[in-house]
DNA sequence: ATGAAAGCGCTAACAA
DNA sequence: TTGTTAGCGCTTTCAT
């Protein structure tokens, strides 16, 4: 026989004393309820004793609250994602709020999936890096009055609280930082998606070397190869067959690959090349060379995330206008891009 | 003002009908209890067109059963971990059950805020890897007669069920492999942690080597440490000095750092020491060398804990004995454990 | 073929 | 200072 759990009533009648009190007691409402200390103590005696846990559903279908957040990213295993989860969590602890964290994978229907598992679950509210095609998914929340917070990307034709960095101006920063130091045949290694935040490094990109009459060359890699032997194969060729003095890599899931090919194909490639990476990672400092890579400022992103979470949960009216943050990344120029030696 | 949800009620009401008999529709019982075609009809259009979606903290607290498992490891990241994830949401998913998964980082504190957080939401069953000290916390839930199955590793002097491999002998395997290929300084390379599966994998080592009077090498990196600087000086000072024909690494984090440490100390090393690693990694088949593995079969790990577990899940008596289930690993012999050629 | 009503465990307004 | 009670949204037994 499945043991059933304590209850308040249970509580109640053991101690002889009305749910009520027990439930004021146990929510630290004693003193402000004026319920004697003696009482108070029997209560906490007590359930201390029979290690009493509350049952968060049925609070949480009384008060309208679950005091959950979710946080869904593309993979929280990536470092740049994980980094930001954990700050998060901090704050949100810090407020009572728990955060589950979850992975889409970048898929439209497991991002739905879970969406809809969370919702159901009536969890307080969502801090998400949206996959293409939950646009619809995401406004029906809001319509809801979900509190959701976007950031990494967003959508164009969505008005939508979210916070993201400023991906074409670091990208033609980026791009301007190789130029500058003499490179001139500056390659730029991306993935296939068609999202906000690729397509503006990009324009970032392209519209940098455009203007210094440079040529733009452009590889793309299926998204689901970035680590896979048809995407490496693609690099190692692209890498092989072109004309390049530098690579600028536009995610970090790229970088790691393209590095190990850049030193698969020849010992001393990866020192002629001249290297930026989007993303930073603790390991490019401790590599050799050093990586140049473009910062995103992960603490911010996830304090500015959780400014507009905080500020949504404690709003009654949801007529309020979209709080839209763009943050701007920090170029951090290491060995891997240093002036260009002509040989 | 906060968009009140939809509620089964509301749906009675504008229907025209009782709450009773949505509900007996919504759960698709409309056919058994006879409702009218047009009634069903009604109900499911109805809530179709405003996109009603149940609250399952309501139906949880009423049904005793939230259909959630959580899926608790160290590092979700990891792809072992995540392999078998994968095939147990899928297991689970088609017999109605979802699947939250959490890394606890092998902290205790943090497995146990998560195991209160779950249990306090009445999920319906853990499915663990345990870090050390939440021993008393496992057998608390047990008391509670929650479905709790363990994996990976156990606690001897607790009585639970669980999946492991057979560590020790997996262990002694590798470790004979390496001698029959005529190697004789063989370093095992493992964590501080004092936990079965590594204590395990540990005797199968020294014994292995003991047996055939070979001296048993064994370098401890501290358990934050494996990917850190400090534990990659570690490794390096350990490579570096000691006079080592092969190497056996207890476990895949720390396979990572070392190879990329070896290769670092010299080019050629990597070809000249007899590698072994537990935990296979498909990145092993493709490498120069190609490494040779343990590799544990996780689809039948996956299977085996779902199978336990939803044993428990439909029994309604919890006297019943534990279920314990030992299989066994696999050794993969590749390119890094030819026979030793001596020079 | 459909509805009324109780109750899951908790909170909180109101009563005493 | 403490208790009574209604109700959150759902399922399900028992009536009709």
């Amino acid at each position: 026989m499945r043991n059933k759990r304590h209850s308040i009533k249970d509580i109640a009648k053991t101690l002889d004393v009305s749910p009520t009190t027990v439930s004021f007691v146990l929510n630290g409402k004693g003193k402000e309820k004026k319920i004697s200390d003696e009482v108070i103590n029997r209560v906490l005696t007590y359930t201390k004793s029979i290690n009493y846990k509350p049952n968060m559903l049925a609070r949480s279908l009384r008060t309208g609250r679950t005091k959950i957040l979710v946080f869904m990213v593309e993979d929280i295993s990536n470092h740049f994602f994980s980094k930001i989860a954990r700050t998060i969590e901090d704050i949100a602890y810090e407020k009572g709020y728990r955060v589950l964290f979850c992975s889409n994978e970048n898929e439209d229907k497991r991002s739905r999936d879970l969406l809809n598992l969370f919702y159901e679950r009536q969890v307080d509210g969502f801090i998400i890096i949206p996959s293409t095609g939950i646009r619809d998914d995401i406004r029906e929340l809001m319509k809801n009055d979900i509190p959701v917070v976007l950031f990494d990307r967003f959508f164009p034709d969505l008005d939508t609280h979210y916070v993201v960095i400023d991906n074409y101006d670091a990208s033609r920063k980026a791009t301007r930082h190789l130029i500058d130091n003499g490179y001139q045949n500056i390659a730029f290694v991306t993935t296939d998606v068609q999202q906000v935040q690729m397509l503006d490094r990009r324009r970032g990109y392209t519209d940098a070397v455009a203007q210094e009459g440079l040529q733009a060359t452009v590889l793309e890699i299926p998204f689901g190869d970035t680590d896979s032997g048809s995407g490496r194969e693609l690099m190692r060729d692209f890498f092989r067959n072109k004309e390049l003095d530098a690579v600028y890599f536009s995610t970090n899931y790229l970088t790691r690959s393209g590095l190990e090919i850049i030193k698969e194909i020849d010992e001393k490639l990866i020192f002629q090349l001249g290297i930026v990476t989007f993303d930073d990672n603790e390991l490019f400092r401790i590599n050799t060379p050093t990586i140049s890579a473009v910062a995103q400022p992960m603490e911010e992103i996830a304090q500015e995330l959780m400014r507009i979470m905080l500020h949504l949960l404690k709003q009654k009216n949801s007529v309020e206008e979209t709080m839209q943050v763009t943050l701007s990344a920090e170029l951090i120029p290491r060995g891997s891009s240093l002036a260009k030696v002509n040989v």
